[in-house]
DNA sequence: GCTGAAAATCACATTCC
DNA sequence: GGAATGTGATTTTCAGC
């Protein structure tokens, strides 16, 4: 697909905050409402928009603690690959896994109450996955920025 | 401020898609529209959701080539680290920034189209930011799982 | 805090340029 | 490909429990 100017800065403004009306948005675009909304239903259909979601601010539901675990495996076939990947996904706490190059095999990202939780987290649910060799846990100290919109 | 099992139900719900009408969650919830409307209002005031936004499929706008960047600082007086997340924080490239525990300073995720990017990235933005000691970037294999929504 | 109904606003399909 | 109109749906407010 190609995006003009136009689509651009309508993903970017959907990225910031999606539950702006048509109106709005074509105010903010020069266009008008139903430019917009078959913009949008374009972007719909052909995949780009994946999805719309609300975002919480992880400090008031009591899960102010986040930590990245890099992730050993002890054998590399694809049995213990794929039953690895498949246990680690049902994890509530892991919010994000991905396979990635270098000493370690997996990075997970983790969020959870405070180290209490986060101990109980590692002896009770990610070490129980069998296939494990090694865990290195770093934490996070400050967010310096996080956001969920990509520039395209 | 405490949540019951309605309000925990309605936040995985709406995590999972914002742009659910109230009628269409008061039906999941055994609960009135109006009752509906006013738990959210509730929830947003509070604080608690911060935002709602539109996801993006990453491969479709032609950003398939994800990593993380460790960086270590040269020094870590006030001045420089301040600097330095104030600069990281305006590259496009990178979606989150992390100062962490362990042997570097800090952990960044970035997102590109490809590996020629990620060099760019690198020579072009991310080393030019001074006061950068070492960095250790570690590549994206595979997207085991990736979720913004967590488990209240 | 919940319900139900009225009022205001918006989404969406159609038509036209 | 984009703009204007009209209908049905949705959000939002309000009275009452």
């Amino acid at each position: 697909m190609v995006f003009d100017e136009t689509d651009k800065r309508l993903l970017a403004l959907l990225q910031q905050d999606c539950k702006q009306t048509n109106k709005e948005l074509s105010n903010k675009l020069n266009l008008s409402v139903t430019a917009v909304y078959e913009r949008i239903k374009k972007l719909e259909k052909g995949g780009v928009i994946s999805n719309y979601v609300a975002l919480i601010n992880k400090e008031t539901i009591d899960k102010s603690f986040m930590a990245f675990c890099h992730i050993k495996l002890i054998q590399h076939s694809k049995d213990f690959v794929m039953r690895f990947e498949k246990e680690v996904s049902t994890i509530d706490e892991v919010l994000e896994c991905y396979h990635i190059s270098g000493d370690y095999d997996y990075l997970l990202k983790v969020i959870v109450k405070d180290m209490a939780s986060f101990r109980e987290f590692m002896v009770k649910k990610l070490t129980t996955i069998n296939h494990i060799g090694s865990t290195h846990s770093m934490f996070v100290i400050n967010e310096v920025k996080h956001t969920t919109a990509i520039t395209v």
